[in-house]
DNA sequence: CATGAATGAGTCTTCATTCAT
DNA sequence: AATGAATGAAGACTCATTCAT
């Protein structure tokens, strides 16, 4: 009663899928290009097997996509047990939102195509991030860093912004201003949050904030 | 040696340029697509024509862009005469650049492939848009309205989020939603600017707005 | 050792036999074409299977249309014994022929593809139609109605235009008009045959038969 | 005002139409195949120049049939100049339509695609041999020697089985058999027709005529 | 300068056929 | 025997690009 049981072929034809699914990512990632033929070279199969398993274009490109999202959803449980919300949403959207930006600009494609939730699979992965990025919100929420009156939706596509970086340049920077901007924004009023509660935020936030000292 | 003296040919191969242009943005907005031979039937002129003023596609793709850039830019001195600078990055970023964004994807694209400024055509694009933003800006900072040490980059880069806009949906409701969230983030920090300097801001961008009530 | 005793392997290996030539019926009748896969599907078998049974599209086309024309000969000893030789004649060729000709347009391929008989599969259908024409016209020939020297072949090559009917047309007049046309060049001379011994025929042949009355 | 004023460029153009059409025809009649590449290949273009040429591949097809059923309309007047309208009729079936039938089943697949007459090309292609078909029977009609409610559709149909014939036996041989057994149908009632006029058909139509003895 | 026919490389897509299980 | 995944050749079709006129 071991995995050993299932038919070889069966292991075959799932080897195959990730293969084509490898292939698909690195070329939509290098050049956004998604020949069929290229792909099963690439994958090392016939382009018979790429359609076996992917019948249609959309069909090859969304399961790319899914697989990418579903890494990005994964890795938001683990950042929250980790560090603290804040923390957490700033390494979320620098560290990993930026990057997949950056190289799969065909991520930020679906986010485009698929702004009509539940509709079809491209749907899926919309809703998948924009409920990591809910639950990062929430968690702020809870700890008074982050109103809560603010859109998962609204943030997600402020830092869909990130699409846009360079990734030959001082991405990384960038990424961080931007976060921190759309951070800045989606805060309490001071006014109603209790004093000290932002500091270590503010503190990471920025090199340049200002220490509001009291006396 | 009026300008009237120039050649009738002259005037021919300007109206072409501008029929291949239109030809090629409608191309563009409607479809994506950018086929020579298309453009060419459509604009009413040969291939080789086409060629010959645009000897790539690039060089198609950022004379159209370019087009509308200079669109978008031209109007920020207006705005900026006939409201206050907040309500004059309001309009901008929800009324002209959300509507171009969405339209006309292009831009976007613009947006992306040029962040290398000085670079090439693109680089020239995105450099009048980032020096109308500047601009905004720059008048908002003088009102007391906006920190100093905003990059305008990243806040275009964060209304880079427009592009993922539905025009089907409330796109106008959400495009507000993300200009008021950057735009938090871009005011100075309570404590240091003038009491009462963000009176007419606060109230436009948010009904929520508490009110600063001074006996 | 009864027939009972059939291994249920073989019941099963027969039945696919049926239910692929029965898809490969269907899709040729609908579609004209033969894919095997598309076959197999239907059939509800995998691929191998359809090979193991027919290996080549051939060996499968031929199986198909060697069972329409074994229904087609069939009925030839049904009609002769229910009716006229005349009347059999016209009834195979309008009633059966023609909806065969028309319908399973296949049938007329194997007709052309084989006019060499004995020589393949095809050949067999080819002779197997053949016999059934050459049984009606000696019918015929005995009853007096056709001359002795008409050739089966000749006959049926005439019918194959039936092949050319359309369907949603006027297909049975149109076959009634072929069908006469031969009939009457299949006749004996007046002056050979009996007097009287056509009436029969000439009546129901055609309303604009005129009776040659002599006194 | 010679024919010289053309350009070349038409005249290249023409040309390729030409060797387009004749490759297109030599590989029907090969094969029945009709590769765009094969074709394009065999003319000595480019595919792209064929596609230009006939957008699709019915447009090729029937512009082959087209041009046979000229050559095959065409020569009807002549053999009616040359020839008793009973002489032009067996030839114009026996020397012509079953050499086109035989080679060329592009014209029966016309004869078959297109009985709704008017409604297409292959329309026209079909009108064009009812036409040839019914000036041939009406010369017959007025010379006595084909009953006056004839219809060209359907002898046409008959003679379809022309296309059953096998180029590599005794087509010649049963061409004429068939012919001959449609030319019978179609005569006058012997009753009604002037004594000796079907002499010369008779005569010719068949070896196995009987001895017609004169005291 | 303009034209647009020609070219052909590159993709897409289907299917017959094989073969390991 | 049956299965169906894999293969890849073959044909369809598009479009960027050239070039003769």
């Amino acid at each position: 009663m071991t995995t050993g049981a299932v038919s070889p072929r069966r292991a075959d034809t799932r080897r195959n899928h990730e293969r084509i699914l490898a292939a698909a990512a690195a070329s939509l990632t290098a050049s956004g290009e998604l020949a069929f033929n290229t792909i099963a070279k690439a994958a090392g199969v016939g382009v018979g097997t790429v359609y076996r398993h992917f019948p249609t274009r959309d069909a090859l490109v969304l399961a790319v996509y899914a697989r990418e999202v579903e890494h990005l959803v994964d890795v938001v449980p683990v950042l929250l047990r980790e560090q603290s919300p804040q923390d957490a949403f700033h390494a979320w959207a620098t560290d990993h939102l930026a990057r997949y930006m950056m190289t799969k600009r065909g991520l930020a494609e679906a986010l485009h195509a698929a702004t009509k939730p539940h509709e079809d699979v491209a749907g899926k992965a919309y809703e998948a991030m924009v409920d990591a990025m809910s639950t990062l919100i929430a968690a702020n929420v809870q700890a008074g860093t982050v109103r809560p009156d603010i859109a998962a939706e609204t943030v997600l596509r402020g830092l869909g912004g990130l699409f846009f970086l360079d990734p030959r340049g001082d991405w990384r920077g960038e990424a961080e201003a931007l976060t921190d901007l759309l951070w800045r924004g989606m805060q309490p009023d001071r006014s109603e949050i209790a004093p000290g509660a932002l500091r270590g935020a503010e503190a990471r936030q920025s090199e340049r904030s200002i220490d509001p000292i009291y006396p």
